[in-house]
DNA sequence: GGTTGTAGGATTGTTTGCATCCGACAAAAC
DNA sequence: GTTTTGTCGGATGCAAACAATCCTACAACC
């Protein structure tokens, strides 16, 4: 055997697994919203008892993915189109933050950027008509990506929990159909403004990425967002 | 009784409860950094059973107030130099995000601003050699304002955590002195910036607070902040 | 007919107990 | 004297059982 395998194994603690598990479950849209998920069938299915998945689900639960009702059980958040919009402003915060992290760290940005505008080549390399959930996948490593290079594990842990939502409402919402040229442009201008350094331009950029957005997942709605 | 009075009834559930009181005594110092929490004592002393209690802590553990050595136990997280940046560029981040809500909710950010503006008063009318923890609550009252005002419900939920850790960090660090002119200064710069609907200004005065923030609580430590 | 009271079933909330793992101390071997 | 090794105590991780609460449905009553 390789000496890289007796490196020291960090077992990875019960719940944590679980959560995981969920979590990308509810991301991939096998949970639909509103479905209330029992613990013991879920402890049964999981092959775990109930202690560990409670302290996975109340994980969840304060990530926002679950709402816990009392002496009720645990149900998919249904969002709102208030919840999105919250979501797309929280979110546009976060990266926001990492992005100016990213270019204080280091001015030119030149790292970050290459790799950000090689993720945006890959988004215009695909020719329309392409998988939906392809251009999702691409999309959302875009922005991960942008949180990693900040190299904060405050704006990394939020920007995880904040994905996982974004990943919900894309299922939920059935993924509206939206110009890929438009998508390709708006992350082209974050990714060059990383690069140049330019703070204006990327405060411009986030902002329109993020109008868009809430209007492509709203539109279908066609119901004024509220403010809260 | 008046009517008010019987709106749906929200029980606590005892988790919450649990992880409440203890994320005050973390932030009140009560618990220093570093310390073994450990399950039974905890549950002992509160009176439940040790079930409710790990899923609170389970729940400061996700927040980053606790870490979680498997086998091991739990300990109050003790913030590194490159903790403090992190916390403070976070917070910044989401501050950053409540105010440009504020001020695109409306533009005048009259109400707001007000609020904000009464609390920089509030902190001027504090003589100088003053309690230093009551500024810090009006400090912290000031901020935890302007995210209110946001009703972002994930932006709100976040700093909360936030506000915890910067927190248990002024209490690690024993709160150095800080001109109180310059604090004063610097949320009247922000609360201007809201009311008068400048953005520019108000990057500016975010980012000129945080800096300050960050060299009063590093300056003790004399030691060069890593950038992880 | 509508409302109220009451069992039934099911689910969550909590407690208790056992298995596992880690760290520390002491004893033995070199 | 130093190193190794065995054992002990305590803590967490997990699982199963008990208790409390809630929803649903049906029957009785106004």
């Amino acid at each position: 055997m390789p000496a890289s395998s007796l490196e020291p194994l960090h077992q990875e603690s019960t719940p944590s697994i679980i959560a995981r598990k969920i979590r990308t479950a509810i991301g991939n849209g096998e949970f639909e919203p509103g479905t209330q998920l029992g613990e013991a069938d879920l402890a049964g299915r999981l092959g775990v008892s109930r202690g560990p998945l409670r302290e996975a689900m109340q994980r969840l639960t304060q990530e926002g993915l679950l709402i816990s009702i009392r002496n009720r059980g645990l149900f998919v958040v249904e969002p709102t189109p208030a919840d999105i919009s919250d979501i797309y402003l929280t979110r546009t915060a976060v990266e926001r933050g990492a992005a100016l992290k990213i270019i204080e760290l280091d001015r030119t940005g030149s790292e970050a950027g290459a790799e950000l505008l090689a993720i945006v080549e890959k988004m215009a390399a695909l020719g329309p008509g392409s998988d939906p959930a392809e251009l999702s996948l691409i999309d959302l490593s875009f922005h991960e990506a942008m949180v990693r290079w900040a190299s904060s594990k405050r704006l990394t842990r939020i920007h995880r929990t904040l994905v996982t939502e974004t990943r919900m409402c894309l299922v939920a919402l059935e993924q509206a159909e939206y110009s890929l040229q438009h998508r390709v442009d708006e992350h082209r201008h974050i990714a060059e403004a990383i690069l140049a350094g330019d703070v204006p331009a990327l405060h411009r950029a986030l902002a329109e990425h993020m109008d868009s957005a809430i209007a492509q997942l709203l539109e279908p709605l066609a119901d004024g967002a509220g403010t809260d």
